[in-house]
DNA sequence: GACAATTCTGTAAACGATAACACGGTTTAT
DNA sequence: ATAAACCGTGTTATCGTTTACAGAATTGTC
């Protein structure tokens, strides 16, 4: 790799010259500019990154932390993430912690030795002692890390209800509440709360169940199989629609019950649109985000306050 | 952040030893080696990357370049790759392309300005000028980009031949072939030829369709749609699982025709169990190309040779 | 023609870490 | 007793870039 040094003897001129055409800053005579210029083309200059932030530059990335990557809401996220920072000339930076929060304490450790400018994460361990008070400005994705922290998601309980409603419609005699998937259980139970609520004021039957998210996926299949099957349930309510799909696939019989997701990805939208399910507004979600993200990169120190976006419900079309 | 120089003098001692204890290196009482720990517990203090790299060092980091991460083969491809190269000690960043070249050429500048110690690229623009001659060692994934760069792939000949077979078994008067995916057609007509060359030996009819996959999905769908209402095909041979999902999901009849994908995600393998796909073998992918990149970076220069791993077929369950 | 203002460009000190080198102080060997 | 080997630690140059400062060259003003 060519350095300024390099460059600058190529040029005939100074480092300092060459860095002033590369930063366009003081004054400059259209000559140098075009042999600087030249040089630069001529070696495939390409300045470096880590010796720039070592004087303090900011380095225009951000970290994005997720328990993984293979759910589509997940991958939506970052997507959208992605595309929004980089149209604010941010790169995006990724790592997924599989829910080991040693994986992600070590991480998000690796993020701040990088000189990322900011963080969002989207995790399930508050209590790792790094949020309390972070090296880096930070904001949370539907769950509160400390209070120092601001956050973003939606109004999950208002979910939980919008399904709740919609089932109730239908008056099932027996429902299943289904709780399941990568996460634990915090940004679930306001879903699992709003369910509830709403079937509260029928005459049905609820159970409510979680399966544990730390077995493999054979394992959660076969336990949510025997679960199916020990009663006659005809509405299962999901918490996400990875659950939800696991159930429309291992129903055995012909004629599903009433089946209800939460997430409402792009993806599960298009390739299951049979599936009702929840809506999340990712790209508002994800707007605001980074909004509130280079507020806090910018100085501005406002108060952490949590912000909670509104849902709707998406009835799955029947072909 | 504290530095290192503040860890010195909280400890009493001079940089070089801070150093020598971070770096476990030259000898040290462990009176002094206890003091220095201590002064960085308390200063919670993390050495700076770019600082550290400024000297040479290696980074330790990977990047990886995709066309996207919605698609569930690339997902777990990524995640593949990650937890290989987090259990090897490398940190991985992920860049996605969305397929537009001017993005893939600035993450890869990017990821040569942030000194990365090696790529693995898995994008469709072969023609980009960085890849004659990279700055940093490269593999790439089911994609030849220049006789500079050693490649892994999956045998797509031989996937497309396992699934033409299957599909001539089932005796169809008429099939279609149906190409279409973000990608361009390059890792895609292998498998077209092997799907030809098996169903050539049996009487039936073969279309053959691409669907530009730079179309918005809605529109996709409404292409596919017309295209199975023109005629009574009794096979769908899609180069791609998503594609296959599609024309499941677009289908207007009940009784599906024989319908096949070509991947073989774990996570469609999970979610769609009945469709008849090709696995490429993802972990012996990601473990090949992250040996070759090893090897590559510690400066071992055999040339740049093109691997292609076999491929098995999975029939759909039908329950 | 003298002096200031304006352009241009170079010198050198940072930034945070590493590592070669130097320099004392202990042991050990002879 | 003296040299050699071994420990433990500090000084300092270095990596590639930015930027304050200082000169030099040009232009403008009276």
């Amino acid at each position: 790799m060519a350095t300024i040094t390099d460059v600058a003897k190529q040029a005939g001129v100074s480092v300092a010259t060459v860095s002033r055409v590369i930063n366009n800053r003081g004054y400059l005579s259209a000559n140098t500019k075009a042999k600087v210029q030249a040089a630069m083309d001529a070696l495939h200059y390409q300045p470096n990154i880590a010796a720039r932030n070592l004087h303090g530059k900011a380095t225009h990335t951000v970290g994005v932390i997720l328990p993984d990557i293979i759910n589509p809401f997940y991958a939506e996220l970052f997507q959208t993430v992605e595309q929004l920072l980089f149209a604010a000339h941010y790169q995006t930076v990724l790592c997924t912690t599989n829910g080991e929060p040693e994986k992600e304490k070590k991480y998000l450790r690796l993020m701040a030795a990088n000189q990322v400018d900011g963080i969002i994460s989207s995790t399930h361990n508050p209590d790792l002692a790094d949020y309390q008070n972070p090296a880096v400005p930070t904001v949370a994705f539907d769950r509160v890390l400390s209070d120092q922290i601001p956050m973003v998601g939606s109004d999950n309980e208002a979910g939980g209800r919008l399904i709740g409603d919609y089932v109730a419609q239908h008056q099932p005699k027996c429902c299943l509440i289904l709780a399941g998937s990568q996460e634990d259980l915090a940004p679930l139970s306001p879903r699992i709360a709003g369910m509830q609520a709403a079937l509260a004021v029928t005459p049905s039957a609820v159970d409510q169940v979680a399966v544990p998210f730390d077995q493999p996926a054979p394992v959660r299949n076969q336990l949510i199989r025997q679960q199916l099957a020990e009663k006659d349930y005809d509405a299962i309510l999901c918490t996400d629609d990875l659950t939800a799909i696991t159930v429309f696939e291992s129903y055995p019989a012909d004629r599903w019950p009433l089946i209800t997701g939460f997430d409402g990805s792009k993806f599960i939208r298009q390739y299951y649109p049979a599936l009702t399910t929840v809506i999340q507004p990712l790209e508002d979600l994800c707007q605001l985000a980074i909004r509130l993200l280079r507020n806090n990169i910018d100085g501005g120190k406002e108060k952490a306050a949590s912000y909670q976006l509104p849902v709707t419900l998406h009835v799955g079309q029947t072909k």
